[in-house]
DNA sequence: ACCACTATGATACGGTCGTATCATAAAGAG
DNA sequence: CTCTTTATGATACGACCGTATCATAGTGGT
């Protein structure tokens, strides 16, 4: 049956195995048999395109960081050319929140790799999201733009509103994985700072 | 050398080398022989005490909710008595981050068991943390008396703002962790909310 | 003084995991 | 049409892990 196969393809496959399987076992139990196993190939298969486990975990890592990415694009895209710094900002905090099976195992794996690389060296050297301070620069410099034209207050620190924003995103994430709170609750909590943070504008309709 | 020894007093003492070496491997990471080495006893005296691991893990969790629980009580105390909402405020939210060795491997322990429970039901069962609401509830009173007393603006939502800062309180533990951020900048960003929340009443030398 | 029970040690067992080895089927090159 | 290379499969190995078993030393009760 060997046919000739797109290398990309299959480590592609196998990687969104990992992620499938992670997202439902949790990160520290995957092992190389559930991962072949769930992408339907033998174990020799994974070791192929994969010398080691540590490869597969790290290109994993890769792979969603890279789909996580695409549907932030694809969310602000849905929102509109132009949207309006705050329309921009809601969709780009909304995003982040697990609210459905995908954005779900999203959440769960950057944690589980967050907290993983607190005691792995290794994965901590991996730059597990392009930049850590990106999202940061550009929530501020959205603010700061909202405050130069008028639709946000000016007196506040454009900053440190931006890595709150981020921070609540983040606790709040974690709270709709675990069960604590509602992604309902958690929007209206952001809501209130977006509405603390921007003049009254209406929110934009294709946002909500 | 067997003396009749107090159970307890061992039990705490294996919880407490779970906590150690957890702390430096990862929870993820700690096998019974590691635990008995760190306690300095034998694999079979782990066993003894707590029949299996998934026991002694919960137990380690238990044991740790309560040394912070001592903790923040102690922070408390020290910000003397009645110190005004703010203070106490402050001295809850800064009791959290993970400043020292003690409070790091408390972060780090706390978020690996949240993330865990996410995909082990039996951990989720567990009721780690006292009761999940019980800090957003003591938040919100005290934001509510300060505003009753005028000591803090009454036009924000109490419940929304104490929610918000425990979500940016516990973010900002996980990014001091993994090293994206410093205390004092965690810190920083606190205090500007605080600032904002509360009236320009100064804050209270003893928490800073 | 002896007995029964608590406390501790040494070691073994079955399972799983990551990795390595051996084998071989298919496909492109000449 | 062979031959070399790529792709895939079956299986084995050594390590480690949680747990169980067997043994025994010390201690309190009577």
């Amino acid at each position: 049956m060997p046919k000739r196969v797109d290398h990309d393809e299959r480590r592609t496959q196998i990687a969104e195995a990992l992620i499938q399987v992670a997202g439902r076992q949790g990160l520290h139990a995957v092992g190389m048999r559930d991962v072949a196993a769930e992408a339907g190939v033998s174990l020799r298969l994974v070791q192929y395109y994969f010398q080691t486990k540590e490869k597969l975990l790290f290109h994993g890592l890769q792979h969603l960081t890279d789909r996580f990415t695409a549907r932030v694009g694809a969310r602000l895209a849905a929102a509109g050319q132009d949207p309006g710094p705050r329309a921009t900002i809601e969709a780009l905090l909304l995003a982040s929140l697990p609210t459905d099976e995908e954005s779900r195992t999203f959440h769960l794996l950057y944690s589980s790799y967050s907290i993983l690389s607190v005691t792995d060296e290794a994965l901590a050297a991996q730059p597990f999201i392009d930049n850590p301070d990106a999202a940061e620069n550009a929530l501020t410099q959205l603010i700061q733009k909202a405050q130069e034209t008028g639709q946000a207050d000016a007196g506040t620190d454009a900053r440190t509103e931006a890595i709150s924003l981020l921070a609540m995103t983040a606790t709040m994430g974690t709270s709709i994985l675990v069960g604590q709170r509602t992604p309902e609750s958690a929007t209206a909590a952001l809501q209130y700072h977006l509405d603390r943070i921007f003049n009254s504008s209406q929110t934009s309709p294709t946002t909500r």
